[in-house]
DNA sequence: GCCGTTTTCGGCCCGACTGTTTTCAGTCG
């Protein structure tokens, strides 16, 4: 199989491997960036490499890129990759993936001790011919042989449900130290990337000092690795989770600035500050400024910003529409933009058409289940219920369907302020034929139909099963239609452009499944279903009430698909929404 | 290696922090 994610990570590896060479780090730069541009995009790039001028459209990809992809395409391999890694021992990737070694000393160690990867490197630290290698003091080797440890105990990226939760965490106290401002959250968690690599906290107040002790001396933190006057950064462990957080402090004049320098992503902000030089203006952390040339930077120099203050007075200063937080990616083409797209949120969400209830795997009762959805003021609230296959999640057998059906049917009629569907996640079976037969999904107002077993499918048998599922006429939503479980498993690989055009054929809605492990449909998906046409549903999958909270994850892989509130069928009015179920039935 | 309502060649973002240095290189984001 050859997904876009393993051409992104040939592209990636040669950019290290170049690195390591002493390539000009331009060049590693363009590999990076290609690698990113490979990873952003929703169509299989296998399926262009006939088209090297498609190829070339997409942005990072120039001829020489194009070319490699095809290459690839036709031989599964790209030739000058494989002579990178005849010249760098690929143990070296590793070193150079421990944090606070780059490029420079990896090289150096390589070349003046012989280091081919991390056993060596313990090694040389552990007979201390390490000192030998110039500028390698005390300090240096003790980091050094810390971070390995690090890297070793960590799992590396967190998930975004993971991350969010400890980022509010360390806010609240900031919040809390006297005197202190704003405190709020960036990078990747506030782009609502599915993964975090570390935490960035923004933070303004009276006593800089006061929130740098507070945040240096939480209770989870087990290493310093820097503090200065305006950054600290910690290592900490919450829970079992080993994450980085950073905290950034600045006055509240640079807080616009600030704040869109923390978010990123460092490709967004590289293309901004590039933008603001053609423009004759220089943007860093503190604000945006006229280009004069000088040395000293011009926050030294008191020179007066032309924007700071806010993220949208910095956008409007350059003459780019506002970039929502979750679009400052490679790939969403928001240098084009006029305006800002309108993107869903979560009070657009009023109701929830996939939850599970005591009768197969959820923890709550039919009756407890609708109270939590009324709680969140939705007009309506599917029950679906695994399907018989699913044995281990509880799965409904036909007869025990039919009584569960009463019963939703039952609190249905007894309960005011919202409707209570009667439904079932049912099975996508292998072949693509659902779990119960059709005469019964007649009888249901809702149908989720779900990939949850054989997902080690290749991606064509994946993709007839999943369109066959989707041509069934009495489905409504294909549930988390890759299976995938975030770092866990990668499951189905399916054309999700055919996907996508059956689902508009068919008037199915692609489900975004907010729970944190699944993100499934993800962003780059998301992107090609709102290109294609295709409705969205974006559901929490409920097994618990708490659960309904993970909707702001779904929502915020939906606008990083650039959903508008229109194409997801939960923001619907209910006659919309039932409208829309019952002609299927 | 990529890119261009100034450019098809000559540029390519900007600052904080650390450690080992006596003025700065390396790394990170």
């Amino acid at each position: 199989m050859s997904s876009n994610a393993d051409i992104a990570a040939i592209f990636e590896q040669m950019a290290a491997l170049l690195e390591l060479t002493g390539a000009d780090k331009f060049r590693v730069n363009a590999h990076a960036r290609a690698a990113r541009a490979i990873e952003a995009c929703a169509e299989p790039l296998v399926d262009l490499a006939d088209d090297l001028k498609a190829l070339e459209a997409i942005e990072g990809i120039g001829a020489k890129s194009a070319k490699k992809i095809a290459e690839y395409a036709e031989t599964g391999e790209i030739k000058e990759h494989r002579e990178l890694l005849a010249k760098v021992p690929s143990g070296l990737l590793d070193v150079l993936a421990v944090p606070g070694l780059g490029p420079k000393t990896v090289k150096l160690l390589w070349e003046e001790k012989g280091v081919e990867g991390i056993d060596d490197l313990k090694r040389i630290i552990e007979d201390g011919s390490i000192a030998d290698v110039p500028r390698m003091g005390a300090k240096t080797i003790a980091n050094i042989a810390d971070a390995i440890s690090f890297a070793e105990r960590s799992a590396g990226r967190l998930q975004l449900g993971l991350a969010v939760p400890i980022a509010e965490m360390i806010c609240e106290r900031l919040r809390a130290v006297k005197g202190a401002g704003s405190v709020e959250y960036a990078g990747s968690a506030r782009r609502g990337r599915e993964t975090v690599g570390d935490l960035d906290i923004l933070a303004s107040g009276k006593d800089e000092a006061a929130l740098h002790d507070a945040f240096s001396s939480m209770p989870e933190v087990e290493k310093v690795l820097a503090s200065g006057e305006s950054k600290s950064s910690v290592r900490m462990q919450v829970g079992k989770h080993l994450i980085q957080a950073d905290l950034r402090v600045v006055g509240a004049a640079h807080h616009g600035a600030a704040l869109m320098y923390f978010t990123g992503s460092k490709e967004f902000n590289v293309r901004l500050r590039e933008r603001a030089l053609k423009k004759g203006m220089t943007l860093n952390e503190y604000g945006l400024y006229p280009e004069d040339q000088e040395k000293t930077p011009p926050q030294h120099r008191g020179v007066k910003p032309i924007a700071s203050k806010t993220e949208e007075a910095i956008f409007e200063a350059l003459g780019v529409a506002f970039v929502p937080p979750e679009l400052r990616e490679e790939g969403t083409g928001w240098e084009r933009w006029k305006q800002t797209p309108e993107l869903i949120e979560v009070k657009d969400i009023r109701a929830e058409l996939h939850a599970h209830t005591t009768a197969s795997d959820g923890a709550m009762s039919i009756e407890e289940l609708v109270e939590a959805a009324k709680e969140r003021g939705f007009h309506t609230i599917a029950v679906t219920d695994h399907s018989r296959s699913s044995a281990i999640a509880g799965g409904l057998s036909v007869e025990r369907l039919m009584e569960h059906i009463e019963a939703v049917r039952e609190v249905d009629a007894k309960t005011k302020g919202i409707t209570v569907l009667a439904g079932s996640e049912v099975d996508i079976l292998a072949d693509g034929t659902l779990d119960y037969e059709d005469k019964v999904l007649k009888k249901l107002d809702v149908v989720v139909a779900s990939p949850h077993a054989s997902l080690r499918q290749e991606p064509v048998v994946a993709t007839e099963r999943l369109l066959k599922a989707i041509a069934n006429p009495f489905v409504h939503i294909l549930g988390h239609p890759t299976g995938r479980l975030i770092g866990e498993r990668e499951a189905l690989s399916p054309d999700i452009g055919r996907l996508v055009a059956a689902a508009v054929e068919h008037r199915v809605a692609l489900e975004i499944n907010s729970h944190w492990r699944r993100l499934d449909l993800r962003d780059v998906h998301v992107r090609a279903a709102m290109s294609g046409g295709a409705l969205i549903a974006i559901d929490c999958d409920v097994h618990r009430a708490e659960q309904f909270g993970n909707i702001r994850y779904g929502i915020a892989t939906a606008r990083r698909g650039g959903v508008a509130p229109e194409r997801c069928i939960n923001t619907w009015t209910a006659k919309k929404l039932h409208a829309l179920l019952k002609a299927k039935r």
